[in-house]
DNA sequence: AATTAGCACTCGTAATATAAGAGTGCTAAC
DNA sequence: GTTAGCACTCTTATATTACGAGTGCTAATT
């Protein structure tokens, strides 16, 4: 167990090296006001916080930094909340201040505001579509083999897509089409559209439609659920002004994986509600080595729908960004939920 | 008036500064196959090109390095167009061979072709949507004070936009509303629809429903034009392995213009039909002063609809560059008239 | 027993010198 | 007009040195 003066060095070990980039050491630190021992003291205690693995050196005589386990332990158990400054607050609120009725802008703008607030980039996982229920399938013919499939869903989400169809379905059979869909499928979340399709519109299209089979397929193939929930950015490029990230390869690494969003999803979905932190190799993602991500949930009512996050270098400011996650995202909840939950 | 060593001597220097970004050096010149004379004599006709402003050395007893204006004369006079190989062609038909019918998605996948064949940046602007042909408006309400306006093109273009209404409003007169804007709109350009329904729509609202001049501005204030066309970007992060690019500093600025589209949207927007060439700073941009953008138009029928990029270093394989554009471009075209011409 | 002063030692960084190599410009010979 | 030859320049790499920040350890102090 570390003792309350080793306690104190590890936090005021981490909070100088987020601050500074630099390596601590015991000189300086015993400056510190809230240190009032001397540097031997101080080496001392830092030796055997490194053999603890709290800290580390980067070479044989330099200053410490903190290791994972380092952050690790000072995100658990020594961060103190940081209470946001007025001008952030502000910042904040006025993203929602504005009347905006598209959910999607409103994602946007957050993660705008995020990177902007924070000098890191920040990633919106935009609100999972698969749960909203159908309002209305609208059918408007292009020409006489194309037409475009629009769905609508309760949350004002709407999507498209074009597909063929045969040349013989005349528009009074398309209007009939519609109607079916529409009064079958009104109110099914997206995600059971398919098999509902199958199961039971299959046998309505049959009586009511020529050229049952191809139609069906044609529709079903339209209402298939987009692979995943779209990611919003902000300040993809900020990592570029970061010292952690000087070396080039290091950077050239991790933009390549801020790029292709694969990876950044996997680790971004399905969090529990509530704040995550992962720091450096936590993340099992190689390009991530020197990153910490700290995601947060939110929801309409109590559903929950999507995930904002920051990534940062494993020393980012921690005790600020969970503060501005833990804002934004219950004021994202609030306005969302104001918006879309008494329809 | 160079002479003809001279200007061999020039393109061969081009080319190889192209192939290795190394300053070119007398010796290195003189083995090449083309070159029959000594490096004294080359060393003579550099001098003098170097005097002319074609090219530079990076310091006193450097090889030579185009400068711009030895750039701009390569791509004017000694350009030979590059026979693309077949597994390039190959590629780009590939993107047009599998039948999709969004226009969205066809130009995001040229993007991304386009990038990986040439590991430089490229950009798309979409497809100009303001001279579309408003095919339909649908109105579809999600509670009683909230709807969603859908619009689709004769291209099946599709925007929304959610709007607010009073509540004093009833479904039936929502849908006449929806009867008369498709009636009186229908056909129009959308760059037009907002000066109609001023002009045309606003006189038949005031007959047919209540509260007339609220909805009269929500629904124009719906239907305007978003701001401009959408830009479609791949391998945003391919500069960050171009040699010219180590400079984490230039990089920075050039990223961030890249982030921030707007000016890139300037130097893109209304190209004249055909392949445009910037070199440096000839696209007027301090952030691309290392930089080389080659545009190509497409369109479908004889309307220009959009524009296909690539950005490089200005040390780029312009030959290779102008080819897969012109490929792309046309093909592009060839394939959005055969989708979207005859309707 | 805990703390601290003192000191030798390590290592990174910056400055300086040196050598090698690539390339030039010029002159004189071909 | 062309080219061989050569002195000169400048970059790059490597080694050398000096300096300073910081450490770990020991012995003295509290």
């Amino acid at each position: 167990m570390l003792t309350d003066r080793q306690l104190l060095i590890l936090q005021v070990i981490v909070d100088d090296f987020i601050r500074s980039a630099q390596p601590v050491g015991s000189r300086s630190l015993s400056k510190k006001e809230e240190i009032s021992f001397s540097p031997a003291t101080i080496r001392n205690e830092m030796a055997d916080l490194e053999e603890l693995g709290f800290i580390e050196k980067t070479h044989t005589s330099s200053g410490r930094i903190p290791s994972e386990k380092g952050y690790r332990y000072y995100v658990d158990h020594l961060l103190l909340p940081e209470q946001l400054g007025h001008s952030d607050v502000h910042k904040v609120k006025s993203v929602f201040a504005e009347r905006i009725y598209e959910l999607e802008k409103i994602v946007q703008r957050s993660a705008k505001i995020l990177s902007e607030l924070t000098n890191y980039t920040s990633i919106v996982l935009g609100p999972a579509v698969k749960d909203n229920k159908l309002k209305k399938i609208q059918i408007v013919p292009l020409n006489k083999e194309t037409a475009i499939a629009i769905i609508v869903t309760d949350t004002g989400h709407v999507e498209n897509k074009i597909f063929q169809f045969p040349a013989s379905l005349d528009s009074g059979e398309m209007e009939k089409l519609a109607n079916i869909l529409n009064d079958r499928l009104a109110g099914v979340p997206l995600v059971d559209l398919t098999n509902k399709i199958y199961k039971e519109v299959a046998v309505l299209l049959r009586l009511h439609i020529s050229n049952y089979d191809l139609m069906l397929h044609a529709i079903a193939d339209t209402l298939k659920m987009p692979g995943h929930e779209k990611l919003f950015f902000g300040g993809k490029t900020n990592m570029l002004s970061q010292p952690d990230f000087s070396d080039i390869n290091k950077l050239r690494g991790l933009m390549n994986m801020i790029e292709h969003e694969d990876s950044l999803y996997k680790l971004i979905r399905e969090k529990k509600s509530g704040i995550s932190i992962k720091i450096g190799r936590e993340n099992e993602n190689s390009a991530m080595e020197d990153c910490s991500l700290i995601t947060a949930t939110y929801s309409i009512g109590t559903e929950q729908l999507g995930t904002v996050a920051i990534l940062g270098p494993t020393r980012m400011e921690y005790s600020r960004v969970i503060s501005l996650l833990q804002l934004i995202s219950t004021d994202l909840s609030r306005v969302l939920t104001d918006l879309y939950q008494n329809k």
